[in-house]
DNA sequence: AAGTGCTGCAACCGCAGTAAT
DNA sequence: CATTACTGCGGTTGCAGCACT
């Protein structure tokens, strides 16, 4: 319904970033601060749209932002999160310190999702992946825990010892 | 050494939410 | 209250690098 494109398509760059184009970036934002992104990229001389500046600065360009491996803790605690959540990785980031949410995601994509898998653990519904589940206990419990928090909105008061059983025994909850 | 497939990361796209008018 | 403008979020894609054959 006549909702304007974010930016000029035909008068912005596409792609990976420029070490110039990040240099500009955090300079402007050190001067001017964060917020009105729409102007951002006129005001500092970037062919980008204002979208993508966010994107980059808040991704990779912020000083806190934490890069390297995700530690077992935090793994622990996206999975713990995501139970509870969803999908809802700009919660889950504002959990951990200097990650985004960005970056949550692609781990839980490429990572965590793919050892909970090996584990037999639907990343999803975190319950035990089997056609016939409703009869397990791990299942009936997770139910009732999504039962308990429909609406996502206790997130402030979240049960952090919540721990994720699997169907078999194991000698080790974390991943 | 070359070709192919896989993995992980960076970035884009479209929609939803919300403030402003 | 309706419409518009903008930001933020989540899903998805593209591609570079690596491993394997």
């Amino acid at each position: 319904m006549g909702r304007t494109p974010c930016c000029e398509k035909g008068h912005t760059n596409k792609g990976a970033w420029a070490r110039e184009e990040d240099e500009r970036l955090i300079a402007y934002v050190r001067a001017h601060g964060e917020g009105c992104w729409r102007s951002l990229p006129k005001a500092a001389g970037l062919l980008r749209c204002g979208k993508s500046c966010r994107l980059r600065w808040i991704n990779y360009l912020r000083p806190d932002v934490k890069r390297g491996n995700f530690t077992d803790e935090e793994n622990d605690l996206i999975i713990k999160l995501h139970s509870l959540l969803g999908n809802k990785w700009s919660k889950i980031a504002a959990t951990l310190p200097g990650r985004t949410d960005n970056e949550i995601k692609n781990h839980w994509n490429t990572h965590i999702k793919r050892k909970l898998v090996s584990k037999g653990v639907d990343p999803t519904t975190h319950g035990p992946i089997k056609e016939h589940v409703s009869s397990t206990k791990t299942n009936n419990e997770l139910t009732c825990i999504n039962q308990n928090n429909p609406e996502g909105e206790k997130s402030q008061e979240l049960n952090l010892e919540l721990r994720i059983s699997l169907p078999v025994p194991s000698s080790s909850t974390s991943i």
